[in-house]
RNA sequence: GGGGGUGUAGCUCAGUCUGGUUUAGAGCUGGAGCCUUUUAAGCUUCGAGUCGCGGGUUCGAAUCCCGCCGCCCCCA
C-alpha cells in the first residue's frame, strides 16, 4: 500500500542503511504478529468501551498502516505495542473542549488544596510530562495558553492502564471533574479521555528541551512546543503585526497587496531572485521593495496607503539577513520627512508599551530607551563626531577615497563621493549608534527615490531609525518631480546596468503630491521587541541549506567507483 | 573567501589535551516491572551509537595527522 512506501523512506532518510534489517520490514512483521494474535480482543473493547462513542466521536478503524520509527533506530527498541496500534486506529474526527488550561487555572485559583469543585469540562492538549505510580497517575497537559495537570486514578479513569502507557508527547482530550490535589496541583480528575495524536517520535530532553540550534531552526514544530521562549517570541512578532495594522488604519491608512512578481525590480539597490512564467516565456523578478506600486497607488488617489509583505533579496545570509523578510511600507500624502520620524517614534513606542510594557527596554544586556522624540542627527554630523572627519559629498572624489582609506575603508573604484561618504557612515559609524537616532540626509547619489535636501543640494532629505546599531527602516521625502526622476533612473542604469521602470515614470507624470514614505524591516522591530539578536529567532521557517543532499540520479551508490 | 568554535544514543551532555581497564558512558526518553498525591516523581531492569564523512599514523584511534562536509559566530 501507499502509505507504507512513504513511511518507509522516512525513516530510511533518517539514518544510513548498511546492510542493516530493514526497518520497514521489521515493522511489517511486527504488526502482522500484533494483529494475528491480540488485535481482535482489543478492536471490540476500545469500541465497545462504554460512553466513548457519544463524547467523542471516533473513527472507523482504518486499516492499520505501517508505524514509522519513532526517531532514527528507535523503532528496534519499541515493543510491539499493540495497545498503540489499536489506539492509533481510534483517533476521532473531532473533540469538543470545554475549557483550556489557562482558563481553569484563573478560574479556580482559589479552590484549596484537596478540594473538588464539582465542576465537570474536557480539557486538550500534549502530555508534556507524566508520573505513574501504580493505582494513579499525573500527566501535565499542554495547550496553546498554559498547563494543567491530568489526574487519572484506576478505578475513576476510563482505560487507566492505557493512560499510563501513553508517550510524552501524545495529544489527547480528557474530561473529568476540576480538582485540587493533596499538594495542592490544579487538576482535571480525568473520568474518560481519547488519543488524539500519537507522538511517534521521541520527546526532546523533557528539562532541557532542545538545544541544537539546527534543529530548532529546521524543525519548528519540535522547537515550538518544547521552548517556551520560542512560542513567546513568535506570538509577540504575531501581535505586533496585528497592533501595526489596527495603528496605521486608525490613521486613516489603507492596506493594500501589490505584485510579489516583477519584470523591473525596483525600489531598492539589491539583487532580485529570478524566476519564469511559462504561459508569457517571461523571466520575472521577486520584488526587493513594496515602494515603486505604493507610490503608483498614492498617485492614484490613495492618499495613506501601506502594505505589510515579503520582499526577497538574493543576497548573503546573516545573523540580521534572510533572503526573505517582511517590510512595512507605507506612504502618506503631503507629508514629507518629518512627518515619518514623528510617525515612526509614535508607532514603534506604541508597540514597546503593548508588548514590553513600556518604552524602556532591554535589548543585547543594554538598556534602551524607546520614549519620544528620539534624537535626530545628521549623517555627516555622526560621521564627525564618531570618525573624527569632516566629509561632504560635494568634495572631491580623490580626497574623499584618500580620507576613507585612512578611516581603514576599503573602496571600490568606481564609487562616486556620495557612495563614500556612506560607506565611511556604513563602517564606521552606524554600528556604533545605540540610538535611538534619526540619521538625517543622506547623500543624493546613493539615494535616487528621495527628494531634494531643501537646504543642500547635494543631499536629500532621507533618515534611517537606528537602533542598537542597526537600521531599522529608511524613509524619505519622496521624489516627486518626474523629469528629476527620469534623470536618477538613467543615472543609475548607466552605472549598474539596471533597467529604466518607465511605467513608474509615466506614472509620475500624472502627478504624485508631496508624499513621505517609510519602511520598516517588520523582522528587525520583532528582535528588538522580542529581544532577539539573530532574525532566525523571530523567522519561523527561516532559510536554510537543504537538510538532504539532491537525490543522486538512479544507477547505483557511486561509492564504489574506481 | 579568511579566522574562531562545534559535530559522541531520539534529546541534553561527559570522555578527546595526556591513544590502551572503555566490549564507548551518564541523565532523560523508549521497552518490561513495582508503586494511590506526583511536580524533571522514585525504584528495579533492559535496549539503543559506522563517536559528522574519507584517508593516514599506530600492535591499537572517539582521542593524533591530512582532506572534506554540516552548523554557529566574527571578518570580507
Amino acid at each position: 500500500m501507499a502509505p507504507a512506501g512513504g513511511a518507509g523512506r522516512a525513516a530510511e532518510r533518517d539514518r544510513p542503511q548498511h546492510g542493516r534489517v530493514d526497518p520497514v520490514g521489521r515493522d511489517l512483521r511486527r504488526h502482522r504478529h500484533g494483529r494475528r494474535d491480540l488485535s481482535p480482543d482489543h478492536g471490540r473493547a476500545g469500541r465497545g468501551g462504554r460512553g466513548g462513542d457519544r463524547w467523542a466521536q471516533r473513527a472507523h478503524r482504518a486499516p492499520v498502516g505501517l508505524h514509522p520509527a519513532r526517531g532514527a533506530l528507535a523503532d528496534a527498541a519499541r515493543a510491539p505495542s499493540h495497545l498503540r496500534e489499536e489506539r492509533g486506529a481510534m483517533i476521532p474526527y473531532r473533540f469538543d473542549r470545554t475549557a483550556e488550561a489557562a482558563g481553569l487555572q484563573e478560574q479556580f485559583a482559589t479552590l484549596a488544596a484537596g478540594e473538588t469543585s464539582g465542576v465537570e469540562v474536557s480539557v486538550a492538549g500534549r502530555l508534556m510530562l507524566r508520573r505513574t505510580m501504580g493505582k494513579l497517575a499525573f500527566g501535565t497537559l499542554q495547550d496553546s495558553g498554559g498547563r494543567i495537570q491530568a489526574m487519572a486514578q484506576a478505578g475513576v479513569t476510563d482505560r487507566f492502564e492505557e493512560f499510563c502507557s501513553l508517550h510524552l508527547g501524545d495529544w489527547i482530550g480528557a474530561r473529568g471533574e476540576v480538582v485540587r490535589t493533596k499538594r495542592g496541583e490544579l487538576s482535571v480528575l480525568v473520568a474518560e479521555w481519547v488519543l488524539l495524536a500519537e507522538a511517534r517520535r521521541q520527546f526532546p530532553d523533557k528539562w532541557h528541551g532542545v538545544r541544537d540550534i539546527d534543529t530548532r531552526y529546521r524543525q519548528r514544530y519540535v522547537d515550538l512546543w518544547v521552548s517556551d521562549e520560542s512560542r513567546k517570541a513568535f506570538l509577540l512578532r504575531s501581535r505586533m503585526v496585528a497592533l501595526v495594522r489596527r495603528w496605521l488604519e486608525h490613521r486613516g491608512f489603507v492596506e493594500v497587496e501589490t505584485p510579489m512578481l516583477q519584470s523591473v525590480a525596483g525600489g531598492a539597490d539589491a539583487r532580485p531572485f529570478v524566476t519564469h512564467h511559462n504561459a508569457f516565456d517571461l523571466d520575472l523578478y521577486l520584488r526587493i521593495a513594496i515602494e515603486l506600486h505604493l507610490k503608483r497607488l498614492v498617485v492614484g488617489g490613495f492618499e495613506r496607503v501601506f502594505e505589510i509583505g515579503r520582499v526577497f533579496r538574493n543576497e548573503g545570509i546573516s545573523p540580521r539577513h534572510n533572503p526573505e523578510f517582511t517590510m512595512l511600507e507605507l506612504y502618506q500624502a503631503y507629508a514629507d520627512y518629518h512627518d515619518m520620524m514623528e510617525l515612526t517614534e509614535q508607532l514603534v513606542s506604541h508597540l514597546a508599551t503593548e508588548l514590553c510594557g513600556g518604552t524602556r527596554i532591554a535589548y543585547a544586556g543594554r538598556d534602551l530607551d524607546l520614549t519620544p522624540p528620539w534624537r535626530r542627527a545628521r549623517l555627516l554630523d555622526l560621521v564627525a563626531e564618531h570618525a573624527g572627519v569632516t566629509l561632504h559629498p560635494s568634495m572631491p572624489v580623490e580626497e574623499l577615497r584618500v580620507l576613507a582609506k585612512g578611516l581603514g575603508v576599503e573602496v571600490e573604484p568606481g564609487w562616486g563621493p556620495g557612495k563614500l561618504v556612506l560607506e565611511v557612515y556604513e563602517k564606521t559609524t552606524e554600528a556604533e549608534l545605540w540610538g535611538p537616532v534619526f540619521v538625517l540626509d543622506y547623500p543624493k547619489e546613493v539615494s535616487p527615490l528621495a527628494r531634494a535636501h531643501r537646504d543642500d543640494p547635494e543631499l536629500v532629505e532621507r533618515f534611517e531609525p537606528v537602533v542598537a546599531g542597526r537600521e531599522l527602516g529608511n524613509a524619505f521625502s519622496e521624489l516627486v518631480d518626474p523629469d528629476e526622476q527620469r534623470a536618477r533612473f538613467v543615472e543609475q542604469a548607466e552605472r549598474k546596468d539596471v533597467p529604466v521602470d518607465d511605467d513608474y515614470l509615466r506614472a509620475l507624470d500624472y502627478g504624485l503630491p508631496p508624499t513621505g514614505g517609510l519602511g520598516i524591516g517588520i523582522d528587525r522591530l520583532a528582535m528588538l521587541l522580542s529581544g532577539a539578536e539573530n532574525i532566525r529567532d523571530v523567522l519561523l521557517f527561516p532559510t536554510l541549506r537543504p537538510e538532504a543532499p539532491a537525490p543522486r540520479p538512479s544507477g547505483g551508490s557511486g561509492e564504489s567507483s574506481s
